[in-house]
RNA sequence: GGCGACAUAGCCAAGUGGUAAGGCACGAGUCUGCAAAACUCUGAUCCCCGGUUCAAAUCCGGGUGUCGCCUCCA
């Protein structure tokens, strides 16, 4: 069935066909691991991991590649200030590869508890440091870049047009109205490629210009070269990195090659905050950890952003997330319904739901819509295990971890029974519900209420579960 | 100043020409010793003004408002 996605090159939906036969090629900007990774970053690997699940679902080979910046971006675009790297190393006391290697493995384990499929590549940038010189050596050769004191800068006026994804005129810009534009730089939006290094610099590399490092935009286009070739199918990234990483990625890749690297540029758009920026200053950029103290699972974040498009702004609350993790738990209970149940359902109503759902996420990954349909099915009244395999199947792009639904719901209630005090107090009133003694049972029940849990009673008596 | 986006029920949001998906909350009902949970049911004519059309939330023009980017940032 066709596919179309949202190209920010063009700025519209196109039919998607991949370059070559059945394999899709597609580099994901990964992150900078100098620190914990936050929800916002995560909506972008949401997003990625949806990308890759329905290019599967419909059959295709995923070839993907994703970075993990280990050595630091500078901290502004005119390549001064303080490799971020660098900066996380003085703070923590610790070497920064020790820094790298301690946010690589904490996002990983993030991933993991979002049920984000990993990319089949990896690729560290301090792992492609070869690869990036000699793509220096081939912009310098073709004449698009020139060495100054500092570095070696690409020279944007050498290309056809730039910038190319979005409709800035670079003359109408502040050039250098935050930081001085450097009077070696023949263009003010020429950006460094290689960076000399200072005697105090820690991260620096033997090269024909002397111990250096690279620029901040050189890793994507030396390592999805190496990977993926000069040109493949999609480039996907914050909506942040539009204007200048991507641009000088573009840059870079053209100088080298001559090509524009991918076909399809897909960006995912910001998560907001209470309706605003998430910013350090106002201190709310929370991670996954910070969700799990307000009993919001890494998979009701998930959720919480299957509300809306990858492509628009999503308005994150504690009350929204709280209301996905409820929701989650719905969904999980729902299905395990339908798990239990021996109703036929007539196979074309089946195929009915199939197309719905596969248009839905073939029409530039229209998640919202595709989740209007999981619930309809959901909430069928004839429960029918081909429901539910129904879903499990839908689950294969929507990565809720469905088929372990029983497990997530236990583990919750687990947690709360662990607790001795409170187990005696479950069993206290039990008894004296069994000897119709209310009083002493609602008495229970308030204080079981004011330590925070809910109490549910079932036909095996009273359970409870944190409110 | 330049660029971009958004404005749909209490909240989060689908829907881009034919009379408004879904989730959460609220309310009603079923169940329950009473509650809770669960289940069922219930709600909007789509920021304002004008235009195009047989027909507009959906296209065009003009307002108003909100937000993001132009500095690293998903």
């Amino acid at each position: 069935m066709k596919i179309t996605f949202y190209n920010t090159l063009g700025r519209k939906k196109e039919d998607f066909i991949p370059l070559k036969g059945n394999e899709v090629r597609i580099y994901t900007c990964g992150p900078t691991v100098y620190n914990y990774a936050h929800i916002g970053n995560f909506r972008a690997y949401i997003f990625m991991d949806n990308l890759r699940r329905t290019l599967k679902y419909n059959g295709y080979q995923v070839k993907h590649v994703m970075n993990i910046t280990d050595v630091g971006h500078l901290e502004s675009d005119a390549d001064e200030g303080e490799d971020k790297m660098i900066k996380a190393a003085k703070r923590e006391k610790k070497d920064p590869y020790a820094i790298a290697d301690f946010y690589t493995k904490a996002f990983f384990k993030d991933i993991q508890s979002l049920n984000i499929e990993v990319p089949e590549i990896i690729a560290k940038a301090t792992e492609h440091i070869p690869e990036m010189q000699k793509m220096v050596e081939e912009i310098l050769a073709n004449g698009y870049a020139y060495e100054t004191s500092k570095g070696i800068y690409f020279d944007i006026s050498k290309l056809d047009q730039y910038p190319i994804l979005s409709n800035r005129k670079m003359d109408e810009q502040i050039a250098g109205a935050r930081v001085e534009v450097d009077p070696e730089k023949r263009n003010p939006y020429d950006f460094a490629i290689w960076i000399k290094a200072d005697k105090n610099h820690i991260m620096k590399w033997e090269s024909p210009w002397g111990l250096s490092y690279p620029g901040w935009h050189l890793e994507c286009s030396a390592m999805s070269r190496k990977y993926l070739g000069d040109e493949f199918d999609i480039h996907t990234g914050g909506i942040d990195h539009i204007p200048t990483h991507h641009e000088n990625e573009i840059a870079q890749s053209k100088g080298a090659t001559g090509k524009i690297p991918a076909r399809f540029w897909m960006h995912s758009e910001f998560l907001l905050i209470d309706g605003g920026k998430m910013s350090k200053s106002l201190n709310n950029t929370y991670t996954l950890e910070n969700l799990k103290e307000k009993g919001i699972e890494p998979l009701a974040f998930k959720l919480f952003c299957y509300a809306a498009n990858y492509r628009t702004k999503l308005n994150f609350t504690f009350e929204g997330a709280l209301a996905a993790q409820k929701s989650l738990n719905r969904l999980r209970e729902g299905y395990l319904k339908q798990k239990q149940g021996n109703t036929k359902v007539e196979e074309k109503e089946l195929e009915e739901y199939k197309v719905k759902f596969l248009e839905a996420i073939n029409d530039d990954l229209n998640i919202p819509q595709a989740m209007g349909i999981v619930w309809e099915i959901i909430r069928k009244t004839e429960k029918s295990k081909d429901y539910a395999t129904l879903l499990e199947q839908f689950d294969q792009v929507l990565g809720l971890d469905l088929v372990h639904a029983e497990e997530y719901l236990k583990t919750q209630n687990a947690e709360v029974v662990m607790d001795e005090e409170v187990k005696q107090l479950v069993e206290k009133r039990d008894q004296a519900r069994k000897e119709k003694n209310w009083a002493l049972s609602d008495e229970i029940r308030d204080l079981l209420q004011q330590k925070g849990y809910v109490v549910k009673d079932t036909k095996e008596g009273t359970m409870i579960e944190k409110a």
